[in-house]
DNA sequence: TGTACATCAGTGAACGCGCGTTCACTGATGTAC
DNA sequence: TGTACATCAGTGAACGCGCGTTCACTGATGTAC
């Protein structure tokens, strides 16, 4: 038999998650990098040592937030996957998928790469495991153009069309490079995407 | 007629290039995020308040560093490329040397990402232009590989090209993902641009 | 159900410190005669 | 060449502030009887 959550359990859970979107909504706009614990329990309704009592500190409030993004971006890509059997069409539809998101939601989408646990501390397990979302959906498809392939072939393919296609779209956002405009760089992405699946296939003999 | 440099102009001259290579040499050892006025300043022997004469600001430093870094990638790149004639094994040694200098340099490559201007400024145009060298050494094996292609197409392919290597490259030295053996990573990278010229080459009728 | 005590989540003022930048000063360099 | 003054690069102590984190306190919630 399970305890019920007593009171206490439940404004404690709540104040988690009032902090939570707080800063989820305080990344989304102003980045990262404009993240500040008075901001977010300003707008979270609690005191500043509030946050204290629900997460240990700032950056594991962050690594909660990219939790979501990492969760949001992962059913996104599966919906994509799921409504397309095709695996070229699947793939190229992956890619487009993920420069989708990443404009959509770019400082979130940013913070997934940009944050940085301080020094000698190191990324949790629970959360590095969640970055599968992002290869999980490549390997079927590669598997359906070449069934030869075994599990770790696939997973290290999937890994570097994934980290290409990321390549491409992160150097298009930053403010680096030469911005291109949104159209152009989805057909670009997909003619690139088209080129690898090419060479993928004529190298499947 | 050029006027002789003055003794003052030596000394400022000389405590800039002091500045520059203390700066360099902390961003090598410490990453950038490690970076501090004070131990700049120590570093090249003159005092905190020096480095303002010298140099507008930390950020207007680091633009310097990267500078340095930037030639040296693109001459390295360059030697790569006037090594080899086939197109094909020029650009996958291109890609193989550009894993080497990120990998022999981790701490200076990552700064020329990572670094950004404070909120509201931009990257001066003399900075911005020095990126070329990553993709200039691409476009004429490709332009090779594919002579029908105009300017623009080449420019377009060769940033997409260096972003999909930098992409594999960036991936796979960052914490958040699991490590793969430096030699691993090499035939990883060298199959898939492998497969990425042929999927070009397969296109190009 | 009611009372008395125990616990503990949440408070917010204060701490602490890191660190980029400034500025009144000085001593070396440059200029005029 | 030498002297007197002007300039200005370089000094380093002090400023300032941003901001994450702590901690003695309190009031709400839980427990025992």
């Amino acid at each position: 038999m399970k305890n019920e959550p007593t009171k206490r359990e439940l404004k404690k859970q709540e104040l988690k998650e009032n902090l939570l979107q707080a800063a989820r909504n305080r990344i989304k706009i102003n980045g990262l990098s404009g993240l500040r614990a008075r901001d977010i329990t300003t707008d979270a309704g609690c005191s500043l040592g509030g946050l204290y009592t629900a997460y240990d500190d700032i950056d594991n409030l962050v690594l909660h937030v990219n939790s979501i993004t990492l969760n949001a971006l992962g059913s996104e890509l599966k919906q994509i996957a799921d409504q397309e059997n095709r695996p070229v069409k699947r793939l190229i539809e992956l890619a487009r998928g993920y420069l989708k998101f990443a404009c959509d939601n770019r400082n979130l989408w940013s913070a997934l790469f940009d944050h940085r646990m301080p020094e000698g501390v190191d990324v949790p397990e629970w959360h590095l495991v969640e970055h599968a979302v992002l290869f999980e959906q490549i390997a079927m498809p590669l598997a359906e153009l070449n069934p030869k392939l075994n599990r770790e072939e696939l997973a290290t393919l999937s890994r570097s069309m994934f980290a290409a296609v990321h390549g491409i779209v992160s150097i298009s956002l930053q403010d680096r490079f030469i911005a291109v405009p949104r159209k152009e760089l989805d057909s670009q992405l997909t003619q690139f995407v088209e080129f690898l699946i090419k060479g993928f296939e004529a190298s499947n003999t």
